[in-house]
RNA sequence: GGGCGGUUAGCUCAGCUGGUAGAGCACCUGCUUUACACGCAGGGGGUCGGGGGUUCGAGCCCCUCACCGCCCA
């Protein structure tokens, strides 16, 4: 063994190992208990980033103390489609070579996407087991496989029959690149500087009235002003009271249309006056559906002007601005323009604008499907944490819109949806012969596909077999926790949750840990195109996979956390420290045997300190406090394992003590089984020192907690060290504390005074006396605090007195 | 505008139902002590964002102000 622990090539050893031997591998067995976590399929085309590498750290660290513990664990990996982003990646990859994916047809970018799929995807899973994830990869699933594609279309079916599926017409993210609608998690929010244009709207004069009358309104948008149908103010607003129920004429377009007064419209904005157009931007078209008013759609899907926008079609709207932009200055209409600095949508793959556009869309209504769900987390029999989170997913499963299914690209699941000429809807797992309703055979399939959250809601059985009744679907549902992070729970949690419920009648998991977002360390969110992304990979390969989930459960703590190297490093030294103590026990140990014999107090001790570590450190995996885990852990390891049980220990295994021996290799034993879910590759390398290994430490027993009564048992001797260092003075100890305390502080050895000396010592204990009498004195302390808090404090003043009658004596 | 979270040592963060402010890193001092200098021992450093209140006692509870972050609109 070396005298420093070098993680590179032990872990990739150890992790081809454990993969080879089969124990990460979990198989139906009736004897066993089966803990499940379905992990969040990554993205197929993606890279290992900080939040998957935090994910698997937490949701490992649970699934080897399970399989330690005896479970029949199962940790299923695999990928997900990942539909607009991998489209995107292929579309990119296609323009180097000049050509679009019209240029190429539906079916040939399939199977271009395919190709490109089987070249460049599935990197991820090596990344996975370089962070040492125990996941069963063998079992490896992904959205599009065969039997995968199956479960997605009976659910689609199922929900059909249930008639909870329909067409509809609204408002919705739409990207013009793609040509798609797009969910909420696929659209970024940037700020940009813009400006707002003030623009006179003449209003259309009363019969006894002379024509000069306008409104004022604001628009970042000029070119919309073609889709205008009304002016709305606030009704609250008294500059435009009066004015309410007239008509104004739109520009350009000349069009006569309402004022209305509507309470979303806001009186600080602008002039308080807003012009509406319902087809291009949500809330106009929510002011709009209210008082009935017409939707003007004066774009195309490419952004561009559309038909509708007559002389101006087939312009930018950039274009179409300054056309509007002179046509107002020739009219006295422009009034102003300011700089404008405000937040706008942008695709999240192409970084192209999103436009808020009306759009042909299927839903899936909401109403029937979450009630159980909502019953459920209500209930607590899914529950998540922290408990801030619990209350927030079901606010969100209660306010939860009816969801769009459907986008407009071509890779992913089609939707299983056959129209005749007739306009009949056929809907069947299968491609019909002919329509349903009148026997038709001319069929056109929907072009549309499912979003991708369609897909992953039924991950934690659809990857078990599902729809067929398998023996996998029977052990391993429902699964017992899931980890994600914040702005997945309405996208995904949730819709397991409904999905389980109402294809497998059951809950798929009972606990879903919401983690905290690590931040880049300037403070802002990592972004890969900010450059302020932490590649974990990089850590790992800097520090060692254990000293990286060490640092990052170190980080997972609360809400949000700056990334910090520190937290790794510290996961390194605790590596290494280790390894040392390890060494020490096996090489001046000899190779003896484990068993535990105590018989000296420090080893009552460290046996009851590992028991009580045991027990919180059990207690915060339950709580899933991955942070105090890792730190109780350290702490642990360091202070009383290393500088005090071990130093004490020291002499008598160099001097050959069968007990002593036999005792400390047990004893690291136990220090190992308790570290090697949080650092699986350091504790399995030194396991595999200890004498008679025949078997791994994964599969290890985890050890019955044992007794703790005599955690307490070192507290006199670490106290009068303390002091002893502090002042020089040598305490007053006898037997075995004195064997201790001079094992471990090496009076003779260490300069008696090095900072502190007797002086300043006392000085101290005469401050705290003074202090603690002060307490004691003040009645009202006496009277009103809990007996137990005075107590203490007499405790205490009776300790200071002890501890300078040593320094007095001495 | 709505919701959530935060503001504690130079940095990153802990502080349980209110009972003398902690850790790791960084810094300073001393140690080649036969497991470890990725180490050991000690030390300096905080009016716990500002102000007010409740209490014998407030980092923790209440009110208020300021600033920062995230999500949603």
């Amino acid at each position: 063994m070396a005298t420093r622990y070098d993680p590179a090539g032990v872990e990739e050893r150890w992790q081809e190992t454990w993969e080879a031997e089969g124990l990460y591998a979990a198989d139906p067995d009736p004897t066993r208990s089966a803990f499940t976590i379905a992990h969040p399929p990554p993205n197929v085309t993606g890279d290992l980033h900080l939040g998957h590498a935090l994910q698997l750290s937490l949701a490992d660290t649970i699934v080897r103390t399970k399989r330690m513990q005896g479970f029949n664990v199962l940790f299923q990996p695999g990928y997900d489609h990942a539909g607009i982003s991998t489209q995107n990646a292929v579309e990119k990859h296609l323009a180097l070579e000049g050509k679009t994916r019209h240029d190429l047809g539906r079916e040939a970018f399939e199977e271009r996407v395919w190709e490109w799929l089987h070249e460049y995807g599935g990197k991820i899973m090596v990344q996975f087991r370089r962070i040492g994830a125990s996941l069963d990869y063998r079992r490896e699933r992904f959205t599009m496989d065969e039997a995968y594609v199956r479960a997605v279309m009976r659910f689609f079916v199922h929900l059909w029959n249930k008639g909870y599926i329909y067409r509809a017409n609204r408002i919705g993210n739409w990207c013009p690149f793609h040509l798609t609608s797009l969910s909420d998690l696929e659209v970024a929010h940037v700020e940009v500087d813009d400006a707002l244009t003030y623009v006179r709207y003449p209003l259309v004069p009363l019969p006894d009235e002379r024509s000069d009358g306008h409104i004022t309104i604001a628009t970042v948008r000029p070119a919309t002003i073609l889709g205008d149908v009304a002016v709305a103010v606030h009704p609250d607003d008294e500059r435009y009271r009066e004015l309410v129920g007239r008509e104004v004429i739109v520009p350009w377009v000349e069009r006569r249309v309402p004022v209305i007064a509507d309470e979303r419209v806001e009186m600080s904005f602008g002039t308080g006056a807003l012009k509406i157009t319902p087809a291009h931007d949500p809330t106009d078209y929510e002011i709009g559906r209210d008082h009935g008013l017409p939707e003007l759609d004066v774009l195309a899907p490419d952004g561009r002007m559309g038909a509708a926008a007559g002389e101006l079609a087939g312009l930018t709207q950039a274009e179409a601005d300054e056309r509007i932009l002179a046509w107002l200055r020739d009219h006295d209409q422009l009034e102003q323009r300011e700089s404008y600095r405000h937040t706008v949508a942008l695709c999240d793959r192409c970084k192209t604008r999103i436009e808020p556009r009306i759009s042909l869309q299927w839903w899936c209504s909401m109403e029937e499907l979450k009630r159980p769900a909502l019953d459920a987390l209500r209930s607590g029999k899914v529950r998540y944490h922290p408990e801030s989170q619990h209350r927030f997913a079901i606010s969100s499963l209660e306010d939860a819109p009816d969801w769009n299914i459907s986008r407009q690209i071509w890779w992913g699941h089609q939707l299983p949806l056959y129209e005749c000429r007739d306009g009949h809807v056929t809907v069947q797992e299968t491609p019909p012969h002919a329509c349903a309703e009148c026997g038709s055979a001319e069929l056109t399939r929907s072009t549309d596909v499912l979003d991708t959250w369609f897909s992953s809601a039924l991950w934690p059985f659809a990857t078990l077999g599902w729809p067929d009744d398998t023996e996998d679907l029977r052990t391993f549902y429902p699964g017992n926790m899931n980890t994600t992070a914040r702005d997945i729970i309405r996208l995904w949690e949730n819709r397991m949750i409904f999905s389980g419920l109402e294809l497998m009648g059951e809950i798929p998991f009972g606990d879903v840990v919401i983690h905290s977002t690590v931040h880049a360390p300037s403070g802002g969110r990592m972004s890969k195109s900010l450059g302020t992304g932490v590649n974990p990979l990089s850590q790992i390969d800097a520090h060692g996979a254990d000293a990286t989930r060490y640092g990052l459960m170190k980080m997972a703590s609360s809400q949000d956390v700056r990334f910090s190297e520190g937290a790794i490093e510290e996961g390194r030294k605790l590596a290494n420290k280790l390894w040392n103590v390890s060494r020490l026990i096996l090489q001046a140990g000899e190779g003896a045997a484990p068993a535990e014999r105590p018989q000296a107090l420090e080893e009552h001790w460290m046996l009851a300190r590992l028991a009580q570590s045991q027990r919180a450190a059990e207690g915060y995996l339950a709580e899933f406090d991955f942070s105090h885990l890792v730190d109780e852990l350290y702490h642990l390891t360091f202070d009383d394992f290393c500088d005090w049980y071990a130093e004490a220990i020291k002499q008598r295994l160099y001097d050959g003590d069968a007990d002593a021996r036999a005792t400390a290799t047990a004893a690291l034993e136990r220090l190992l089984k308790l570290l090697h879910p949080v650092m699986p590759h350091v504790t399995e390398e030194i396991w595999s020192y200890l004498p008679n290994r025949e078997s791994r430490l994964i599969v290890a027993p985890w050890p019955a907690a044992g007794d703790a009564s005599a955690a307490d048992a070192l507290q006199r001797v670490q106290e009068l060290a303390q002091m002893f260092r502090r002042s020089g003075v040598l305490p007053k100890l006898e037997g075995e504390e004195r064997r201790i305390f001079a094992a471990v502080v090496k009076p003779d050895r260490a300069p008696a005074r090095q900072n502190g000396d007797a002086g300043t010592e006392r000085k101290r204990l005469e401050q705290e006396i003074a202090r603690a009498e002060t307490q004691l004195s003040n009645e009202r302390f006496v009277q009103n605090a809990p007996a137990n808090v005075v107590e203490a404090e007499r405790a205490k003043l009776e300790r200071f007195r002890r501890e300078l009658d040593a320094i007095d004596g001495a």
